[in-house]
DNA sequence: AAATAAAATGAACATTGTTCATTAAATGAA
DNA sequence: TTCATTTAATGAACAATGTTCATTTTATTT
């Protein structure tokens, strides 16, 4: 795809016209956003986001294929964003203690940004929208997991987890965390009468860590 | 609410009338079930189920309030379901054994039932349903929860999991089995590029069993 | 200023869950 | 049997939603 420009005024006002165009994509995912934190993925609808940012439901669409490419985009924040607060890691040396800082990392940020996790890691719509884009590929996922490994490679190679298989014993890692923090936002653990659910999370996590200091 | 009869023969109609509207109100769950494991529970509508079993829209609306009480009844038969399964750890005393092979069992019913799985562990619609009927609670999860943590406390009676809280554990334990599913079904054991999801799942839960066993 | 291109629009459509006045069927009394 | 009454079934109609697209508006270029 080409685009000549004949002079360099024109290029401006071209670059100029891309710039809006950022800038109210990014308007219509700050709206989408907000609104589905409060309301949900399912009662965010496409007339509330353009309603809330002043412009018709049409112009949406002329911004994003549909309702599941602007919940792609925002999958893609959360990744973004859980990276972030993955960032002060970098500064643990020890593995040991990296790998359980890093799980209560990720609980923080699933009970603060429930909505934001669930699609993250719930939702099947922002995977099946990857298979359709078939040379697309979660990437934002497999970063995660491959810093979960890399941390877990480490332990191993400090002396931990012995006789583990490093790959099964990462997935266990992962679904265990994802496991509480995924009962906590489906209402489980208020369901099964357990008081104090959102302290049976780091609860859980604690007998987690006392398994895993052993090992 | 009384229903006096005037004879026995009024009587016997009654109870023909009650049996029939048993049994259509099972046709209906029945068709519901069917069409939700193949569909999914958003695919399925209110509508090809009516059509599925030739009755109208309307019909179904005289036997359920609406589409959730649906979810929730077929929410009940998916643990009637799970219980059945349950029944062989009866015979199982040694409560390590039991508990090992009671996460087998479950992670099996996830793998074979994964649409009923997640109308009882992910889906919120049921237990927001539970929420409005007040005096109602979410009973099935509560057994299925209280059995697990019976055997977790026998295990603890039998020397196992010294310095660990029950409740905190059992929870950690349900959680792990349950992450690897909910990952499993939601499909981000495959994004995540891990070959053989199907096998993954067992592959996590033998690394937690090899855990478990040194407890 | 006119022609062209780009962007925005909102009416219209299809599909959903849901309701409810109407119709049909079954029942019981006379 | 006949007919009034109760019960069950119906499907047209409504509201809400995602989505499309011919039309209008705005911006840009000539």
């Amino acid at each position: 795809m080409f685009i000549l420009f004949a002079s360099t005024k024109q290029m401006t006002t071209a670059n100029r016209k891309l710039k809006e165009k950022e800038e109210l994509k990014a308007l219509i995912l700050d709206s989408a956003k907000k609104l589905f934190l409060i309301k949900g993925v399912e009662q965010t609808t496409i007339r509330s986001i353009a309603q809330h940012i002043d412009y018709s439901v049409g112009t949406v669409y002329v911004y994003f294929k549909d309702k599941n490419a602007i919940l792609n985009e925002l999958h893609i924040q959360g990744f973004a964003q859980l990276s972030i607060q993955f960032e002060v890691l970098r500064h643990v040396a020890n593995p040991m203690e990296r790998l359980i800082a890093m799980g209560r990392l990720y609980i923080e940020f699933a009970m603060a940004n429930p909505e934001m996790y669930e699609l993250m890691f719930t939702l099947k719509a922002p995977m099946e929208a990857l298979n359709e884009a078939d040379d697309e590929e979660w990437k934002q996922g497999i970063n995660a997991f491959t810093f979960l490994k890399a941390t877990v490679l480490e332990c191993i190679s400090t002396g931990h987890f012995k006789g583990h298989q490093p790959d099964a014993l990462t997935f266990m890692i992962w679904s265990l965390v994802h496991g509480m923090c995924s009962l906590h936002i489906s209402n489980r653990i208020t369901g099964v009468r357990l008081d104090n659910a959102a302290g049976m999370v780091p609860a859980g996590f604690e007998e987690f860590i006392l398994i895993l200091k052993k090992l």
